[in-house]
DNA sequence: GATAATTTGTTATAATAATAACGAATAAAA
DNA sequence: TTTTATTCGTTATTATTATAACAAATTATC
């Protein structure tokens, strides 16, 4: 029988962040490769795609198992279910999302399309005129229903979608209902709160001054 | 004189990628610390904030100059405008959008109001039910007019906030259009096209599998 | 004014990540 | 059937990144 965690499952325990990042860019371009018709691919032609090495590609994988046959490569088909399996995107959870905003607009219907592992079944906010109106097929909640809501529905992630001075709090609140895993869109560092919760931060104007950065150095460079 | 790329202005020429991404962050807790009223702050204090070491927030400063003094620390302020300087933040690049779905809409808000070095002058889509209304300010315009508008204005910078599948022959328009650097929200690798423009990517989807995955793997250890 | 306490900048070390090398397994060719 | 060409999985090496250690500079204290 194997168990969930079972050593025959995986071979490494500490997966290194860099290989996680790595792991839905793998499934992407295996994806791409899936729908151009290719049924094997060997990790050379892999590390193309990725613009990585082969050497890489093949310890990346082994972090997991032996996904691949020797002399002949990966089975595209068969990578893509292990990378499915190891990132639990056959698991489906409730998720909520708090700040009908742009943002959390946009947010919304990425989830309700684009996504099947996070499903969202709450959105609130705090703002009397968009209370009550329909975002991503959903009525948007006062967020005063929040604690009600969370009492009479398993909910495991909160995406937060609202600006960095309400974030503090409203973690507060959701950490007191149980919610340990956040995909964070507020300017703020919910993990310093809290060391035991899950957070993906998609911080946009950290990633806008990168740009800026980059930009600002590859003119000067130029220049020169 | 201090010439762009003078050897006075910075210590080392590459910048390890590490420590541009802390950079956006050292600016965020430094705007707190001036918030509070804190005019100086050691290398363990900011490095507490940060989640870090002392060390390396000496070492990463270290790499751009000294900006600190010894027995006293470094000037909020004064560093504050040090990163300033580095990240480029002082600079005005003009920058255009194509697509004006829910991201691209909530994105041109994000542009317009909060942050300064992008300056919004023109949003694009290929929708006829978007041409012609107005987001962010801004008079949503044919796709077909893009050429034109490149060609009679500077645009430093395009925010891509197409489908995938648009992604592709878009970015070879802009290219040929002379536009070198890119906010790339679609689900795609530019960079894998040219390899000499610059990219910030802003991948939703990978960014919600790897929250998809830390979660299984939270859950999984629980239990066991 | 001398001494102790801070705290930086820098060098040295340790830890991590990426690449290269190579044996073992498989398939194709001779 | 044997040999050759592939290609993985794994180990060894190199490169990168993070941490620790310590001298030099500054302030506060005695």
């Amino acid at each position: 029988m194997i168990k969930s965690g079972d050593k025959q499952m995986g071979k490494k325990d500490n997966i290194s962040s860099s290989v996680i990042q790595r792991l839905p860019r793998y499934y992407r371009f295996l994806s791409e490769l899936e729908k151009e018709g290719i049924t094997h691919v060997n990790s050379g032609e892999l590390a193309q795609r990725m613009r990585s090495t082969a050497s890489q590609v093949r310890q990346d994988f082994n972090c997991f198992g032996e996904f691949g046959q020797q002399g002949i490569g990966y089975s595209v088909k068969g990578l893509t279910k292990e990378i499915e399996n190891i990132l639990g995107l056959k698991n489906r959870y409730p998720a909520i999302l708090i700040g009908a905003g742009n943002i959390g607009t946009a947010i919304a219907n990425q989830l309700t399309f684009e996504n099947k592992c996070f499903q969202l079944i709450g959105i609130f906010d705090n703002d009397e005129n968009k209370i009550g109106s329909e975002v991503a097929g959903l009525t948007v909640q006062s967020i005063l229903s929040l604690d009600e809501f969370c009492k009479n529905n398993h909910v495991e992630t909160a995406v937060l979608c609202v600006p960095k001075t309400a974030a503090a709090e409203l973690a507060h609140q959701l950490y007191k209902l149980g919610i340990k895993s956040y995909w964070n869109f507020s300017h703020y560092d919910l993990k310093l709160l809290y060391p035991d919760i899950v957070v993906e931060n998609v911080h946009l104007s950290d990633s806008i001054m990168q740009l800026c950065f980059r930009i600002t150095q590859s003119t000067n460079i130029d220049k020169q």
